[in-house]
DNA sequence: ATCGCTGCAAATGCTTTGCAAGTAC
DNA sequence: GTACTTGCAAAGCATTTGCAGCGAT
């Protein structure tokens, strides 16, 4: 299967290599797991689980060590959906260095399904703030919620 | 102390009637304290110390079960500012039924200060939201992260 | 050989729940 | 009088941490 988009595995070793820590098996095994379910906002445990099932040595406290790494690392973003566990992803790939591009979540309240939009909008925002309040904006966290096309606007 | 834009006390009242919830001290107690400190984002625990220093016999789990009466009611907003404890702040009052309008954080990396920022332009986004995608929006929560005024840029 | 990393189990911290006594209606 | 509520203590659950052994450099 292509890697296409996925970071580099070379430059993942790199980056630890360059903040002074040691690659080992489980920190590949941990993002190769969140890259093979891009978009799909895994929980630590569901992480460890997809983990072990190859790898049945691992601990769920090296996964969450290591969700901290990636997450100091840039390489993955945190979101609460607010059902009882933080959730994880592959981050977007930024543009501009310091100013990340997500997108959007929409969370159906009805069904509990979650999609993704990708938008540009936010930019004017961020920038009419900057201009009112002095604010300078770097990153953002969009949650929308409604009803999704299947559960169109059926409020039983 | 005027409370000018706070839901009267008496409609408090009478929606926890027309839920079958019976009106209880505590529960004024604690609809109070959130409403002497609108845009504090208050924990769980911080509403219970306010309660407290006035009416000591409050129990914390009491606290807890108030706010959650206190949402269905959605007469309080929850927001999580990633620090631990979710917080909760009188919700803004809405226009059209149904649809909220809610303000949003803006949440300075440097300092943790929290400040808020009231817009339209969700309103927008989420019309081309439904338009591209048929997902209906009925709600939203928007965090910015960034520098302040005070920290301005400054990354160190 | 060093120092970081891992797995396990224990600990932590926020929030929820069971229960008997108390209170609103 | 009948539920619903309360306060307390205990439980629950996601996440973090201490530590001895293991592994990467």
């Amino acid at each position: 299967m292509g890697d296409h988009k996925n970071v580099n595995q070379e430059s993942f070793k790199g980056m630890l290599r360059e903040k002074g820590l040691k690659v080992t098996n489980q920190r590949i095994y941990v993002l190769e797991a969140l890259q093979a379910s891009r978009k799909q906002h895994l929980t630590a445990e569901e992480i460890y689980n997809k983990v072990k099932a190859d790898h049945p040595e691992i601990g769920l406290a090296t996964v969450y060590r290591t969700i901290q790494v990636l997450r100091e690392l840039h390489l993955i973003d945190r979101i609460n959906f607010d059902d009882g566990s933080e959730r994880y992803e592959i981050s977007d790939q930024k543009r501009s260095k310091g100013h990340h591009h997500h997108h959007h979540h929409l969370i159906c309240v009805k069904c509990g399904k979650v999609f993704e939009f990708k938008d540009d909008m936010m930019e004017g925002l961020e920038a009419s703030i900057a201009q009112k309040t002095g604010f300078q904006v770097i990153d953002h966290e969009v949650k929308l919620y409604g009803y999704c096309k299947e559960c169109g606007g059926n409020t039983d």
